[in-house]
DNA sequence: CTAAAAGTTCAAGCCGAGTTGAGGTCAACA
DNA sequence: TGTTGACCTCAACTCGGCTTGAACTTTTAG
């Protein structure tokens, strides 16, 4: 049997059966059918929920994701739409170098708080002299 | 006058009163003294606060940013927490460039649906092939 | 002197992203 | 045959990170 029951989209996409309903009721996923009242994933759904969780890592939201897979209309839209998610993402990727940067001289740094060190805050002002939208996380 | 009323941190941070007095709850930051019932500011905080929204945007809780400010007894148990968050900062670029690539992939890819793209299907499959903490987030 | 603007506290509310729990169903196996 | 375990629904709860609102107190400009 080619499709998969729901422990078994568990285990091999590691994410939680109440996660997955949880995405299914917000229309991420779908599942290919029911045997009985249990739910059948095509196993497909296992690179569908790698994108989701990737996007998730990137910081998008379900809604944006959710976006990223609609077809809305117009295709153009979306190729746009998908520049801008990567032109984001790239803002943020230069962020976070900075931010990896900042914390690796902050820990060899010796001034007396490393926190303090000059370096470090010229650094991290340097980084923040654009300001963008950073996402709130929670531990997957 | 060097120190800076809450209105004028407000204004050169881009974070509103209300932040800075919930940072201020959560122990983040200390406003310098008071001016009668008003919060004085050091202008070192826009220091702080620029190291604080880059640490948000990498994604990192403020529990975790109080903790790489704090001077917790062993300065080593610091220098390794630094490391390892920097650690953890590379890992998620990683997927973040994968991401990026992937999305103006699937932007400039014809097929029929652009996130059923094969060619993107197979970037995401790899970048989850080592799964980690992602974060969700709020924009700021 | 007075009225508006800018602050303050404190409690409650909001949102996204799930998680948890009670109570029910169903299939398989000893 | 019955009990176990995997699944189901639905509502309620949690948690982080703020925001909002009510009620009150300065500060400052005219």
């Amino acid at each position: 049997m080619q499709d998969l029951e729901i422990s078994q989209v568990t285990r091999r996409s590691n994410l939680p059966a109440s996660t997955l309903r949880y995405y299914e009721e917000k229309g991420l996923i779908t599942p290919s059918g029911r045997r009985g009242q249990r739910r059948i994933y095509d196993p497909d759904i296992l690179d569908r929920l790698a994108i989701i969780t990737l996007g998730r890592i990137a910081g998008f939201s379900l809604d944006d994701i959710a976006k990223m897979f609609s077809d809305d209309g117009k295709p153009d839209i979306k190729r746009k739409m998908l520049h801008d998610k990567a032109d984001e993402l790239d803002e943020t990727i230069r962020k976070l170098s900075l931010m990896s940067k900042g914390l690796r001289n902050a820990a060899n740094c010796s001034a007396p708080s490393h926190m303090e060190c000059p370096k470090f805050r010229r650094l991290m002002r340097a980084a923040t002299q654009t300001l963008t939208k950073p996402r709130a996380r929670k531990s997957l």
